[in-house]
DNA sequence: GCCGAGGGTGAGCGAGCGCTTAGAGTGCCC
DNA sequence: GGGCACTCTAAGCGCTCGCTCACCCTCGGC
């Protein structure tokens, strides 16, 4: 019924560029099994376990479980990036940009929401050097939603007194979802990209 | 409800019902050491040494590394509990209530990250009871919210099309602060509890 | 001076961790 | 068929974890 890409949901897997099988089916268990329990809650016997091998198998893909978390973080971010920078980039008014631009990021975090939690909430038990590269990822983010921010002050359609404080709250109120969204909750990711999209647009006083 | 000791910073410490000394030490060592490296990745040993005893000394105290996790969930979520509806029971219009719950929220989520972190992050290192305790609590959170908001759209204050999904919003822009906020950075919790009340003004379409 | 109680310690147990190693199974090229 | 490269496994190493236990120190009551 549905392709390797796509889930039910329409939502891309951001796995298929990673190959051999053996070594996508060990990243998806892990990103399972870091969203269920936290990376360090995790052991390697049970990621090898969920991708039905023995635990030395993982090694032979990965040189450490830290490296797993890396990819992981590494891939869901520009996968984020991704969507938010093609809505960023769209024609249209500031408020159309910005509102899909939450509607399909906000769709993207609660669609995806178990890579969504090891990507923004397991930050810290990654080294210095692969932490500083997932941090240039994230200031991206920032870039992206304070430009269409800004666009909009310019062209006289949204009145915000602190450009750099809305991007803030509007990020975080975007990337929080992965925290709270419930899959078997009345919501589908769908419904509530819509109407944070509409919170946002009064956050920055969008001329209706 | 304690009218608490205050800080310099004017927030109230949380911890000065814990006793003896030796137990409260422990707890604010837990609470630093959790909200560093997350509950799994703190060692009893790591609590011990910040309290500057030997690790047995922590057994005398708690019966297992989880119930400090317990105790410190518990009194963090009261407080933050009791912080919110002190405000949603003011005297005021409701967006002068929302506007002092949302200033008064986030103030403590931001001057208190550390422990809200904790608190608000590692729920599921909690076996089951004690985190349906917790839940509770928070629900009565979300009760306080949609109260207000319920208040405001009923004296037609408020333009607010969907009541539940604007309460989740809210709650969970606040809550947020407590990963993002950074001591180091540009803002005091005053400030950004002033930004935020203002921009959850806007979300409700309150009146100016 | 002696006692009991309670807070504290040093040493260490059993378990489970991340990771390694020796070797087996499989397919491919000659 | 033989050699090679690649993938995977069974077994287990060294280590650190949460937690325990036997014992010690301090102090108030007599």
């Amino acid at each position: 019924m549905s392709t390797a890409e796509e889930t039910a949901g329409g939502e891309p897997q951001p796995w298929g560029e990673v190959s051999p099988d053996a070594a996508r089916r060990l990243l998806v268990a892990a990103v399972e099994a870091f969203a269920e329990r936290g990376y360090h809650a995790t052991t390697t016997r049970d990621i090898a376990g969920r991708a039905g091998m023995s635990p030395a198998a993982l090694y032979i893909h990965y040189k450490t479980k830290e490296e797993l978390l890396h990819r992981i973080s590494r891939i869901g971010h520009e996968k984020a990036l991704d969507v938010l920078r093609s809505a960023a980039d769209s024609e249209g008014t500031p408020a159309d940009r910005l509102a899909e631009a939450v509607r399909s990021f906000v769709r993207w975090h609660a669609g995806q929401h178990t890579v969504a939690r090891v990507v923004q909430y397991e930050l810290d038990a990654l080294g210095p050097d692969a932490r500083a590269e997932i941090v240039a990822l994230r200031r991206q983010n920032d870039a992206a939603v304070r430009g269409i921010i800004e666009d909009g002050v310019a062209a006289g359609d949204f009145d915000v007194p602190d450009v750099k404080g809305t991007t803030v709250a509007v990020l975080s109120l975007c990337i929080d979802v992965a925290r709270w969204f419930n899959v078997n909750g009345p919501r589908t990711p769908d419904e509530v990209g819509a109407l944070y999209a509409d919170l946002v647009l009064r956050m920055v006083g969008a001329t209706q």
